[in-house]
DNA sequence: GTCTATAGATAGATAGAC
DNA sequence: GTCTATCTATCTATAGAC
């Protein structure tokens, strides 16, 4: 093994997954590099070895959970139906959220995240066709608050402290049986 | 410039409304008492004069939102039964919800407003009280998730950007329209 | 690759003049 | 009640030794 420290070369994906955890508990803001580096048990110099700035940090969550989204979007995108479309954009939803409880904690709804993300236009295009996905060709008001309702309990139901107790398969199992039902219903 | 300021008097009240806005759009902890003091065209040791410290605007915002919470969860509480006192919670949530979208959007999930709500064991326990009230006497896995999917989809819609131009009332008719349906089959 | 040391900016908060 | 001025702490980020 020629490299010389830590459990691998793998600096990085510890600096991703220590900000993920961070981040969820404290936000983006609330989370400083000093406290990353602390985690890691290392200084912070360290931490910008890797990342030269810690907005790259929060891009680097991001991609990893949007290249999920991505696959999942672009899959239901040739879809023969609309209907079928926005059901297999849910589905790729509710199997993100729940694989990807903890960073989707880190990154719903944090100000900075969507600040982040508003500066780069690929990551928002992308969730800009999921919504399309989901609110249909000519999706009108009961549609639009129904596609809202679910998007955001889908992704609390992941977050949900209270829920933490669930394992990811019933949970997925039961969001799968009541978020369909709340779109259908639309 | 004959006045000394604005609206005499009502320094707390213009403190806080710019606190509200500012927090919805940044968060908490990207909002600077600089920049509530420059919304309101006066300095820092000015806002250090109505409110002691940042820690306390962020309660006054939040107090301010959970007194209407209160008045509602307590006349639930009183329902002759469970169902009818869910029934009952449920449109208290959802007119505050759409009474109050800024301050929702100011104060939901942010991890500051987290940590300062669980140092205040009164705030705490009337969220606790809702969520007892939402859930019923015997809660089974399938409706614990379905109030957490509910309750998060409500305050979603609400503060939605993409369901902004929607008017109060429109959101209100189709929430409690959606959301007891959501509740009922669980 | 990790460290020490530090620069430069800004945060929250206080004192005291007016 | 609002100001200027300032304190201290902490933040992001960089430079350079090992």
């Amino acid at each position: 093994m020629a490299r010389p420290q830590a459990p691998r070369g793998h600096g990085r994906r510890r600096v991703i997954d220590a900000a993920v955890e961070l981040f969820a508990e404290h936000g983006v803001r609330g989370t400083s590099l000093q406290m990353i580096a602390d985690h890691l048990g290392v200084t912070k110099a360290a931490v910008y070895y890797q990342f030269h700035a810690k907005e790259d940090i929060v891009l680097a969550v991001l991609e990893e959970a949007l290249e999920e989204m991505a696959a999942f979007v672009t899959a239901a995108e040739s879809e023969s139906s609309p209907d079928a479309a926005a059901t297999a954009a849910l589905r790729g939803l509710v199997d993100l959220m729940v694989s990807h409880r903890k960073a989707v904690a880190a990154l719903m709804r944090d100000p900075e995240v969507e600040r982040i993300m508003a500066a780069h236009a690929d990551l928002e295009s992308l969730v800009r066709r999921l919504a399309t996905l989901l609110l249909g060709p000519s999706p009108d008001l009961r549609r639009r608050i129904a596609v809202s309702v679910v998007g955001a309990g889908v992704a609390q139901a992941g977050i949900d402290p209270l829920l933490a107790d669930v394992d990811d398969e019933s949970l997925r199992a039961e969001l799968l049986r009541l978020a369909p039902a709340m779109l259908a219903r639309s």
